[in-house]
DNA sequence: ATAACATATGTAAGCGGTTACAACATAAAG
DNA sequence: CTTTATGTTGTAACCGCTTACATATGTTAT
């Protein structure tokens, strides 16, 4: 079934069949009822490839992840689509596997896919990676944009987490309780991380406070081993800031084993949700922020480009307070 | 640039770089050259939609999952990705969001987008769920597997989770360490339910011990519950077998919110596996599974299929016991 | 030398749509 | 009653590639 033979049990040419389709241009109300009605009895359906060969576009859009087993990016995969769908768009979900190299080439798969847009999990793996492929979907005019890592410089559209703002409003928290703050930061080669510990800084600095800063990597074995050494040292803070939720569980296991009660022998506040902590019983704060809606902001700003709005966007998700 | 262009520069017809470029019938070595470095030195890509058309058939397989941010989900769209990508495949990633209206619509969709076959967490509200949509997808010859869930009837390749045997497996392993052991099962309206809760009871029925089974709906917060009710009884057994790891994370909370030690006053021992507990310092016992070839035996089924191979498959993965 | 076959390549008709342009009515305007 | 604008529809080229079929050339057998 296809549209040439709709169009003969119509008894008017493909073109008209094809605008009430599209319902472009001018069909008369009448002729626009009787192409439907026999769409509708011959349940057609449009071959999409045919229509994306002939418009020279697609109804995919591609979103590229560093990591599909990680529930962050699937809450934020969540909200992509959720808003997608009802655009009547398809997701076409790549892995970039962290890597620069993997990640040129699902671009490159993206632009022959001819997917009409792209939203992507940037590597970065330190602030000063090169993001040039990137260009490469400018030359074909594909829109597109960047989440969750702040990547610098260049005329990118993104959203991401507050995360200087987010760090500070979490080290003023914590100096209405207490003053003694140390923090354990993640890899300075990382903006994210330099941020948080920006407004960790900030935050001290007004209060004239001693800053006492740990480095990490953001995972979870490395907050195990550095409260593992603080333990030893006998150097534990009144409060600790976590600059993410991997290591905090580092911390919290190490805290476990070492028989300190987290919250009564210390404070712990994660930039993260550290979700399952609250079952087994143990009380940390943190640093809450609605991740679906990364997803949902990033589609917002596509929709804008692909409606010829290339302006430069950019959205930052502010964190809530969670005791 | 386009097929044209190339044909031209390289002084042949279109069909020759057509041929070069699929590798088909015969092109004589020096031609099959000459295209060959002009595709090169142009950095020409076919169209792959064009490619599509023209052969009806495209390179994008459809995934449809019950939910997005579960890391469950995750782990088995990573097995499948890591299985295609080597095929020069795409993902196209749907929700069903659990819900059957959503899962036709899903299918539908993937038959306009003329996938190339499909792997798919099926509803399965419950056993007497009807599967006649999946119909749609035979009509038209798109090949599918199911997996995950354990569904009934028909002629379905499909692939999951050892239930019987798995349950069977782990009180058997119980019963080397005690005698009284309930079970919290899942709702026996399900067949995975409904097939754990066998294994338990012929282990039980080998030893001849007495059954104690409890009825849950696979979510937090009846584990939580009926945890709850049976410490308000006091009728604590010395083991408890939970059929699922969300309901074993209610029992933890239960059990710690009233000081009850795990592995000290009572076996825990859980379907599958509680990722964080560990961390938290609680010691259970669970079966382990590799989520992840769930996806990739899935591809492996599904590449059969396209290979012609149409004979149904069903392949049960195996769990390990884990202390 | 010629028939018979294999190999290499070109021609052109699809694949199933979209759309610029032309053509034809019909209605309003002059 | 022309002229002109407007609305409706058809014609056919085109999107970029594949492939059945035809053709040309080279080999081998007879």
């Amino acid at each position: 079934m296809k549209i040439k033979d709709i169009a003969e049990l119509a008894g008017v040419s493909t073109a008209t069949v094809s605008r009430v389709i599209n319902n472009s241009s001018s069909v008369k109300e009448e002729t626009r009822k009787r192409v439907l009605e026999i769409i509708k009895a011959k349940n057609y359906r449009p071959n999409i490839t045919a229509q994306n060969l002939a418009k020279k576009e697609s109804n995919t859009i591609g979103v590229v992840i560093p990591d599909l087993d990680n529930p962050f990016f699937g809450k934020i995969i969540k909200g992509v689509y959720e808003k997608i769908e009802e655009e009547n768009l398809n997701i076409i979900l790549l892995n970039s596997y962290g890597s620069i190299e993997k990640e040129k080439r699902v671009i490159e798969t993206l632009i022959e896919q001819k997917v009409k847009g792209i939203i992507i999990v940037p590597v970065a793996k330190d602030k000063f990676s090169s993001y040039k492929h990137f260009n490469r979907l400018d030359e074909f005019k594909i829109p597109y944009v960047l989440i969750d890592r702040e990547v610098e410089g260049d005329n990118f559209s993104k959203v991401y987490l507050e995360n200087r703002n987010g760090a500070y409003k979490a080290t003023k928290y914590l100096l209405t309780k207490v003053s003694d703050i140390a923090m354990i930061s993640g890899p300075i080669r990382t903006t994210t991380a330099t941020k948080r510990l920006e407004g960790y800084s900030i935050a001290m600095g007004e209060e004239k406070l001693e800053k006492k800063i740990y480095y990490g990597d953001y995972r979870m074995e490395s907050g195990y081993k550095i409260i593992t050494e603080i333990i030893k040292d006998k150097k534990l803070p009144e409060a600790l800031f976590v600059a993410n939720n991997m290591m905090t569980l580092g911390v919290i296991k190490g805290l476990i084993e070492n028989d300190i009660k987290i919250s009564e022998n210390i404070l712990i506040f994660s930039f993260d949700e550290v979700e399952m902590a609250e079952i087994f019983g143990i009380k940390i704060d943190y640093l809450e922020f609605d991740v679906k809606s990364i997803g949902e902001k990033a589609v917002d700003i596509l929709k804008d480009k692909l409606n010829g709005d290339m302006s430069r966007k950019i959205v930052k998700i502010a964190g809530k307070i969670k005791k």
